[in-house]
DNA sequence: CCGCGCCTCTGACATTTGTCATGCCGGGCG
DNA sequence: CGCCCGGCATGACAAATGTCAGAGGCGCGG
């Protein structure tokens, strides 16, 4: 055990962060090097401190976790990522797997098991959690088109179709198929509903 | 300072739970006795120990923090509630304060910052997050009666009137009357902008 | 006791949706 | 090359919603 494993810590709840790098630093070999409290923040530090590891969480005001993973896989390729989040979406998983992350843990996890899971991604190897792991394999993949998706995503906020059509630049009808087949898709009663079912699958 | 503070900790999230029991623990006065990872358990882990204050996450499994203060302020008077919270919002600091709540308070203070606060508490005195406050105050009272916002948080699933009617025992009519003033009330484009509006001020 | 606000309902109407059939275009794939 | 899929659109119809007017009952405060 030579040099200790560099770390950044990025959570915008400075209670948890505080704490976090706290009982991290009581580990021999874990030494946190920089903080941070939203997206932005967390890149500029990491810019700056070239941390071995990055422990991100995933919810944070700016830019969230996997946008700020997919910024340091070019920046800093030799920077390990490690999400951290409160609830896990399936579908969150998937897209933080794609942009390159090593590790995806629920914040029910130990201290203990943090610090451990922190040196097998440093180590090289990927961990995610077997319940995350489990949910997103039963999740599967989004049956939705992009469009579709898109248009979902405007739905959210309980726009009226007439102003979805318009920020989407599509005629309003178009829009109605779109989020008919969407609904039908997800096997949902009507469109809310399915932006809520879509929510839940990280799909959105 | 003779006999120390006996805290209960009550989150769902492991990592930050054990994380605040070991800062916390730092301090003399202060003295974690029991933790909860949801809302009976942590009513079940209160009558156990009796602690002199309990700091609650507010959103967890079971019951929310605002419902196991309720509990807890006929069953042990003595022991003084503060809420942490990650997310504020205004609404729920007024359920809070009205379920007898000594303290609400943010996530994103420091860990010091938290300990002098449940000091505060323990000595009888109210301690509440001065943004938090001010959110509260600038949100004003919700202006739904009750059947408006009962009817709106059926409506938050996204259910056709049917259900709601159904679920609420009432007529579809009353229900699109109820849903119809609530929209008009909270100034939205729809039923679903409500909900949305309702749930952002804490009125749900 | 009277009025007011809330709860409840009905009926009617305009508007917004959800659903379906159908058509056109363009890109990939066998 | 022909086919199918996805993106885009129209039109039409049925169902759900939003909006209004009106009306009876209940409880509370002036």
């Amino acid at each position: 055990m030579s040099t200790p494993v560099r770390l950044l810590l990025a959570d915008d709840e400075h209670l948890i962060r505080g704490a976090l790098a706290a009982l991290l630093s009581l580990e021999e070999d874990l030494l946190v090097v920089a903080e941070a409290a939203s997206g932005p923040e967390a890149l500029a530090m990491a810019r700056a401190h070239e941390p071995d590891v990055a422990v991100l969480d995933l919810q944070m005001p700016g830019a969230d976790g996997v946008k700020v993973a997919t910024s340091l896989r070019t920046e800093l390729p030799a920077c390990q990522v490690l999400i951290v989040t409160g609830h896990g979406r399936p579908g969150h998983l998937k897209r933080a797997l794609a942009a390159g992350v090593r590790g995806f843990v629920p914040k029910t996890v130990s201290a203990q098991r943090l610090a451990e899971i922190i040196r097998t991604v440093h180590a090289g190897s990927r961990y995610v959690d077997p319940e995350l792991a489990a949910d997103a394999i039963s999740a599967g993949d989004s049956p939705l088109t992009t469009r579709e998706a898109e248009v979902l995503e405007l739905a959210a906020e309980g726009a009226p179709v007439a102003e979805i059509a318009e920020r989407a630049a599509l005629s309003p009808g178009t829009v109605r198929n779109y989020l008919s087949s969407a609904v039908t898709k997800l096997g949902a009663e009507n469109r809310h509903a399915a932006v809520r079912l879509a929510r839940e699958r990280g799909w959105v």
